[in-house]
DNA sequence: TTGACAAATGCAACTATGTTGCATTATTAT
DNA sequence: ATAATAATGCAACATAGTTGCATTTGTCAA
């Protein structure tokens, strides 16, 4: 099963269109698997002489975020990045540098933090606990 | 020994001068103990009737930086949060809606981090390895 | 195949946050 | 008090993202 047609048939059963620029927007995120911000998006179509507007190319972001077909990143940077939602529940290496980013997962890491989580529960007036772990460091090219 | 004067002392010590605009905002993130940002000091100088300029206070905030004063943070936002740096090593629970804030720390996570950390060191190219793990939820009046 | 209708887009103008170059002012040591 | 230089103010600029509104495009049903 095509991950990408399972989206399309998402997004169809709620009446949404499936534009051009959707398409490929939704195809670039599934073929990087990586964190790109809205420039990077730009750049891609551009090069595909498909120049939607950077308008577009937010609303295109906010409507995925939406829908939980992407997910929203905040690293050092002012930029948002964002990703394909998958099932995988990981975090990243950036380099302060260039930005390159690696995908990394504990399976002990990730039990401690829902503990952390459920103490922040308990001790605390929060609801609807969520965290961003995120790793920074330089890259074998900008050491 | 009071915390701004040994940080008075530090700046004198590298030739550094003592502007009113400086130990107030030295003054304010010891006070507030908490990360604020930009804004915040700015509109915490202008009630006090001290109009700094918005390009001085980011110029105070990257000195105060390079001198290992403050620390930078990154939340959801856009915007950059800026805290005093004290000895102890903590993490933050952020409302999603306000931006209110408290100061999380647990050991066992912390331990479980430091050993991530290995493994990166050890499994990648990276070098100069450093997190940011931060708790969003939504605080008693957001909710 | 063609309308009709809603969804999606383009554009201009705007906001928020932060940065740069350069002339002027304030702090410090002597 | 003076000289040296750190710090500031200002205008202009940069980047990332947002909003209102007119126009275009995709979809479905006739
Ligand atoms: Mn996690
Ligand atoms: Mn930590
Ligand atoms: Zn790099
Ligand atoms: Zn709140």
């Amino acid at each position: 099963m095509n991950i990408s047609v399972s989206i399309y048939d998402k997004l169809k059963s709620y009446g949404f269109k499936l534009t051009r620029g959707r398409k490929l927007i939704i195809n670039f995120f599934i073929d990087r698997n990586q964190p790109v911000s809205a420039m990077e998006i730009m750049d891609f179509l551009h090069k595909r002489k498909i120049n939607l507007h950077k308008t577009t190319i937010y609303r295109q972001l906010e409507f995925l975020l939406e829908l939980n077909i992407i997910r929203q990143l905040q690293f050092a940077d002012r930029k948002k990045m964002y990703e394909i939602r998958t099932s995988d529940h990981h975090h990243h290496l950036v380099c302060k540098n260039c930005q390159k980013t690696e995908k990394v997962a504990s399976a002990a890491l990730e039990t401690e933090i829902q503990t952390m989580e459920k103490d922040i529960l308990a001790g605390s007036d929060f609801k609807n606990i969520r965290h961003s772990l995120e790793f920074f460091g330089l890259c074998r090219q900008c050491q």
